[in-house]
DNA sequence: TTTGTGGTGTCGGCCTCTTTGACACCGTGG
DNA sequence: CCACGGTGTCAAAGAGGCCGACACCACAAA
């Protein structure tokens, strides 16, 4: 099977492709040291651009952290929903399965390793944490979607609803783990499960 | 598993990225119609890019085709290569599952349809048959490169008679198929097997 | 306290690549 | 014969990226 790209015309791709270079250089280098250790210059000639090109791109530090995390965020979102999209029979299970495939991500995510150690003063904790809004409402919205589309019968407010709580659980849970990917997502499924059994049950 | 995008600067990966735009609008033009009813004006309004911008990058329009068609069989020797990987051990093996993939990619390649379907003076059939030099000196370099890293004991000048006459095969039957790939493919290994069975044998 | 160092954010000029519109050239069909 | 459409080329204008420099601020050493 072959991936093909997204037709789109060169301009908006040439974009999109310089801030994914400049995403991956960040990624590469925060699997060695921590963001606050991290220089807007080593992140743009690690990306093979000057330093001005990326401030015109992102405007200022904490806007290309935010950036970041969002496109971060939404790397994970496809692995979920690839796990929603094949338990769609069974609620629980979905739930069970995408929460652990996050869970297992998060852990090796250079990102999230970099969050959780640092001092939390490093400004990456705050954009997941205290001025998480963006985080989470992008991520709502898109697993949203994606009950959506697998789960049409079900009123848009409740998946929403859903939606957003699971975020907030695997975001918590993500950035300070309390026990095993498995057993984590087992009790979330747990929880969520019966609430999702009755809304497919009303549904039809 | 994920597959990682090749750590590349900026400028480098955006003219790939260029050139990669164009060449797949060909190919989604050319699976609609042939290519002497093509306009470089229609390549690259699809590829959202200036009809000048194309000319820079390629010249003239013989120019793009060739560099088109060695893109196409780039992408063929990579089906391939990976097929002799997988047979690694039973060279016979090898030769069919490679033929066999490369006969049933070429028949559902638009460029290769639009090319057997072309009345022969459209240009792109020269490029594979009158003037194929290119085509059949880049992909015997390749394919024998991957020969060479599967079976490192063969000496290189046998692997590369082998693969040029692989490939003078390859390209014919796939310009003008006389049976299904399966026959053809078995139909050629077992020219080939005894053969490079025998270098097998004699580098070890 | 002063001073030096290092990172952030901004500015202006330069350079490269793309776009635009125009043009000459040529083959084909009316 | 001539109008049409596609190829190939050009100069000028525009956009995006690069470079060097600078002010600003925090922090640490003298």
């Amino acid at each position: 099977m072959t991936t093909f790209r997204a037709r789109v015309p060169y301009a908006e791709a040439a974009k999109a492709l310089l801030r994914d270079t400049l995403f991956d250089a960040a990624g590469e280098l925060l699997r060695h040291r921590g963001w606050s250790d991290l220089t807007m210059a080593d992140v743009a000639t690690a990306a093979g651009v000057s330093r001005q090109t990326l401030y015109k791109e992102f405007g200022s530090r904490p806007a290309f952290a935010q950036a970041y995390i969002l496109r971060e965020a939404d790397r994970f979102l496809g692995a979920v929903e690839e796990a929603v999209r094949v338990n769609s029979d069974d609620p629980k299970a979905a739930v069970t399965a995408a929460f652990e495939v996050f869970l297992a991500a998060a852990a090796e995510q250079p990102l999230v390793k970099a969050i959780v150690a640092g001092d939390g003063g490093d400004g990456l904790l705050n954009l997941v944490t205290n001025q998480a809004g963006p985080v989470l409402s992008q991520a709502t919205a898109r697993l949203t979607a994606c009950l959506k589309t697998t789960w049409p019968d079900i009123p848009e407010a409740d998946l929403r609803f859903v939606s957003e709580n699971l975020v907030r659980l695997a975001v918590s849970h993500a950035a300070s783990p309390s026990a095993q990917p498995q057993g984590t997502a087992r009790s979330v499924a747990a929880v969520f499960g019966p609430y999702l059994d009755s809304l497919v049950a009303a549904a039809r």
